[in-house]
DNA sequence: TATGAATGAGTGTTCATTCAT
DNA sequence: GATGAATGAACACTCATTCAT
């Protein structure tokens, strides 16, 4: 892959983000990739069989983004407590809206008839309990990461959803211990 | 509205959910929903005025049929420790698979981009919260009401999740209380 | 034909220029008219048997209206010079903008494939001679509305059309007399 | 543009003219279009985006035709009289029946609703009265092109029209001079 | 007499995909 | 390697018309 086409196939994923986030999985087509990152129709199925081709590169972009940032804020952390607040955060202040939202949404839909696609929300959700359990174990680090997409649907969804304090009082006592308490 | 009339205009919304769960909203078409019911294309936008008519209509009914399937539940539980034996079970009992999976990632894909439809998402919880609050506080019940949602989407797309000991040990903590305990 | 059954069959009528003006022939449909009517959608099959019936009707009441008020224009002319006078209002002041025109040349349009509706027309124009027959020899007829019916082109579709002198000087000068002359 | 590529929107072009005269505006479709000219359905779409630019390029083409064959009519004219007797023949000869003239009411009708297309008409008007202005003032060039209109109404609407001789007549009136007249 | 229900044919349009260059 | 041209299948939707009541 020479330079031009990997960067180009590169602006293509992105763009493909773009234009889910904006049109839905429903309403993103190749006419629409190409126009929004300004390149000629062909190109799109030059770099990709198809169009899911195409949209499954993107979502698997997407996942690793994530991976990558929650990996990101956990290795801040040293102790069981500034993990609570890095995962808040994390959940609070880097998790963008509605960009984000709308992906995951998009992407869980799409994952459930797409078996490569699903692989990938495996690989992330593996990931994020991976990064978990550097403090829990692994039964709590997949409690813990099942709370977080919990408040990803309310955030996007519901009328209220938890602020940070209740976030962190709940990952508190879901891990067993005293919100207020020190170390594992 | 007529007998006839009225079950016809049922028929078409069961059967799109029928259809969502089988093609995905975006594969969703009046001629695959007419051809699935087995009535004329035409009546398809002829009970409905377009296709988001209809699949505004069958997603509520999903919405509602979830949230009464909720209530039902929580209705036979007297005491906290019954609550969390009747939310695990819902979520590991009621709750379908794939059907109900599928439709729920389904209908929060396309509600974030539909106001109407968002509605029905914001009411569904708002009335599992409103059954929690039975026994918890309103903090509390939103608490427990997240986390379940983020079960199943860990059921749906992770390799693996929470087994009912796990989610109930999980739910007595986010409580507050001790797994074994009573109270109330 | 019962009173109550005349006058919605002539609402509809009344109703279908209407529409005819707002959406031109290609886009009036029974819905239209009966939804501009508020009349069930049901009775304009039950008064006309098909569309082109209840526009042939419409077509056909617009001509005699422009008939009527010609013949009520020039039947207040006593000498030529006073019928070229009334020709002159009648282009310029009783011909409504934009609704007769646009009902003029939709008709002649539709007229082209309708012999029923093309015989309107020629009624409409033998009348208009017939009208002018009093002031004029039957060529000279024909040849005052033929310019009659270029003016009503020229005013819907030109950037500019004559103007009430020019048109009184061409009258003058078709019908061979000084436009200042006193008769015949 | 290839040659390829020019010829079928050409052909599509002249075709779209062939399907208005048989069925009207109304009646004309992508696919009888596609049908008439012998391409494939979609290529009526991918040459124009959408009917109205199709319909709008095909009168547009009308209207420049019928303007180049008035000038080159008035091309050949020397003096006052030859201009006559060359609009005479342009009205009773160029102007093919029943094409022609079912494609100007339809233009005519189309072009109310669409300024795009009415401009056409304007631009069509105005260069005849152009080219009748090699020999007359404008006020009368105007007044010629008005008479030329009426007669095109009458022609094809009424019972009978005007023939050469009357319509020569009328002409020589309407300009101010003897019928027999020469002047250049 | 009058109308709501219903439908099949057909519309404009979109678009994934193919392919010659 | 890259792309403009091209197309067939399908889509959402409209509507004239029929008919039972």
């Amino acid at each position: 892959m020479s330079p031009a086409a990997g960067s180009r196939r590169d602006l293509l994923i992105d763009t493909a983000l773009e234009v889910i986030v904006e049109y839905g999985v429903a309403g993103t087509t190749h006419r629409r990739i190409a126009a929004a990152a300004g390149v000629p129709l062909g190109s799109t199925t030059y770099y990709f069989a198809d169009l899911h081709d195409l949209l499954g590169a993107a979502f698997g972009r997407f996942a690793d983004e994530i991976s990558e940032r929650f990996e990101t804020r956990l290795a801040r952390a040293r102790t069981v407590a500034e993990a609570i607040t890095e995962v808040t955060g994390f959940m609070l202040d880097d998790f963008q809206e509605p960009r984000d939202l709308a992906l995951s949404y998009e992407l869980y839909a799409y994952a459930i008839r797409r078996p490569a696609v699903k692989c990938f929300v495996e690989a992330w959700f593996a990931r994020s309990q991976q990064a978990l359990a550097r403090f829990f174990d692994p039964v709590t680090a997949r409690l813990v990461d099942t709370f977080i997409e919990g408040v990803f649907t309310y955030r996007g969804l519901a009328r209220e959803s938890s602020d940070a304090d209740e976030i962190r009082q709940a990952l508190s006592r879901l891990i067993g211990i005293d919100p207020s308490g020190s170390r594992e």
